[in-house]
DNA sequence: TAGATATGAATGAATG
DNA sequence: CATTCATTCATATCTA
């Protein structure tokens, strides 16, 4: 959390030499700890954090590219469910999103069809970072052959609980 | 991610069987997925939220209450040393010279300085070289036959090193 | 429910 | 800095 701090609220990300030997020796104080160790962990963090910040500017970078061309790799419109109340915690999500919801996602899984450069097209832009292409299932890229009866499972049945081996749903909320 | 927003900016936490009916069918736009999937997602996430806030909540406990019995267990008030220059990414680590934290961080500079012997030299290598002196714990190798004066500041009594054993006690629940 | 075990994700440690 | 590899964690899952 020390590190994490430093690294968000002070926003060092490479430490040098002689940052690291403060750090260490702050830290120190806590246990056994070398250099190396603080080292790593702000190498490791800032590259998984960037990494993780890549991804994201990917799938923007899809969204505002093709934004009806395929569905979002990853973020589905914000916007969109987000002023459908499908995010709300309460349970808006479960009569009137439906409709609306339903409305978006038939759209993209229309359009995913044409989607076919997606992955070339992130080949190109993030080629050397392939791991972000495990975001992707391979099976269904964004163009699998999922037949668009998305929406006749929206019919939500309190029954399929059960069926889909849901543990215990506190049905609190 | 999408389900980061949901929890998050929806405000999601235990989604009801309908809920996660609704997601589930969504997420299956990208792949294979059971409703299952999403209802343990929204377990972990949930509870690694409560433990990260109580273990914070902890160790706040413990700064509130042992402000000087103990090193703390955790953050070094933010504050001090974001004011202090402590937390900058550039150098301004080196002059630490104000107040609380400022104390251990100019003894940790005195306590630096001593094993700085090839310091300088990495510095500017940033070879193995460079690597090299994050090998050693400041506070046990080159400088262990100096006490630590920072010890003197945090009174650590024997291993008061790892309070911070806080075991899967999810005493509650 | 309390163990025992399998497993995905996170993260430390390296390597080139 | 991109990748790889090994452990650790925290469940998910199964069983008595």
């Amino acid at each position: 959390m020390i590190l994490e701090e430093m690294y968000t609220r002070g926003g060092i990300r490479t430490p040098n030499a002689s940052q690291i030997q403060q750090i260490t020796a702050y830290l120190s104080l806590y246990g056994k700890i070398e250099g190396k160790n603080v080292f790593y962990w702000f190498q490791n963090h800032k590259a998984r954090d960037r990494q993780k910040l890549r991804k994201l500017l990917n799938h923007h970078h899809h969204l505002l590219n093709y934004p009806d061309s395929c569905p979002p790799p990853v973020l589905p419109q914000v916007s969109h469910y987000s002023s459908v109340g499908f995010l709300p915690q309460d349970g808006v999500l479960e009569d009137a999103s439906t409709q609306t919801m339903s409305y978006t996602w038939t759209v993209d899984h229309h359009l995913t069809e044409r989607c076919e450069m997606d992955k070339s097209i992130m080949t190109r832009t993030y080629g050397r970072d392939w791991m972000m292409m495990l975001d992707v299932d391979p099976t269904s890229h964004c163009c699998n052959n999922k037949p668009l009866k998305t929406l006749e499972l929206f019919p939500i049945t309190a029954t399929g609980l059960k069926d889909e081996h849901i543990p215990p749903t506190s049905t609190n909320n």
